[in-house]
DNA sequence: CAGCGGTTGGGAATCACTCTCAATTTACCG
DNA sequence: CGGTAAATTGAGAGTGATTCCCAACCGCTG
């Protein structure tokens, strides 16, 4: 209790940490955090399914991957621009695009003011099919 | 197969069934499947787990059901207007206020057309904290 | 009324995730 | 450079939600 150092946020970059972190820049898609234990399983690095969890929680919060929660409540992760922005997602093939709308922001902003909400975040997905995946529909 | 009708959707107005519509229309607030089943075990009707995740999951499908996902991964379902609409929930005391936005609607099918995607769904989900709890935040 | 199929329901099974706690690792001090 | 305190790890049990299985059931139709 000597008060030398008072900041809460002490991470270390542990090899566990920094091999979860490898793993989320080599994927290009969603991976649920098991898929994230199995990888590094296979590798070199063997990492606890509860320090996958954990890690991935801490950058999900401090927004250094994006969170998507599936229908089954399974959440996925994916190394990401920390910028804030949304996905457009194809439901056929899962083909995903990084989208940036500041008219949703503005929307967001005006429309929680207009109710008195503070301090507010949102969440925007869009969900369709791609061009691919619509032609190949439209054929069959 | 006799081809008098070939309507997909089959659903027979059972008692279990009726009586699932009925909890949700009384409640105001989502609900979580295990509730609903709770709420109508105490009432008159007993009617199986299995049941109500199964006609849950039917309405939701037919859009007669909002679904929304806890981050634990627990569905929470709300009856609410067929039309198409948003949220906005306060994060501190659960508050919803339920709202449309013709801007975000075009929005969406704008960027969705820029990138080649068609038949697109989309959600939206404002999380901030209401007058209140702002309020109290800031007394606190 | 009889029969057919959609429907039900109890409980086991599955699945994703969290918790606990002792052992290990790391940062920092002298 | 070695020591110490605190952060971190990891294995497995525990939790909670949801699905599966399958035989009994019930509403609808003829």
């Amino acid at each position: 209790m000597t008060g030398t150092d008072e900041r809460p946020t002490a991470l270390r970059p542990t090899r566990q940490r920094l091999a979860i972190t490898a793993a989320l820049s080599d994927a290009v898609d969603f991976q649920s955090a098991q898929e994230i234990h199995d990888v590094l399983r296979r590798g070199n690095d063997k990492v606890g399914l509860a320090t996958v969890y954990r890690t991935l929680q801490a950058m999900a919060e401090s927004g250094e991957v994006d969170v998507r929660h599936g229908p089954a409540g399974e959440a996925s992760y994916r190394r990401c621009s920390a910028s804030h922005h949304h996905h457009l997602v194809c439901r056929s093939c899962g083909r995903t695009v990084e989208i940036t709308g500041s008219a949703v922001e503005k929307w967001a902003h005006a429309v929680a003011d207009e109710h008195g909400f503070t301090d507010v975040a949102h969440t925007v997905e869009l969900i369709g099919l791609c061009a691919d995946c619509s032609a190949a529909a439209r054929g069959n």
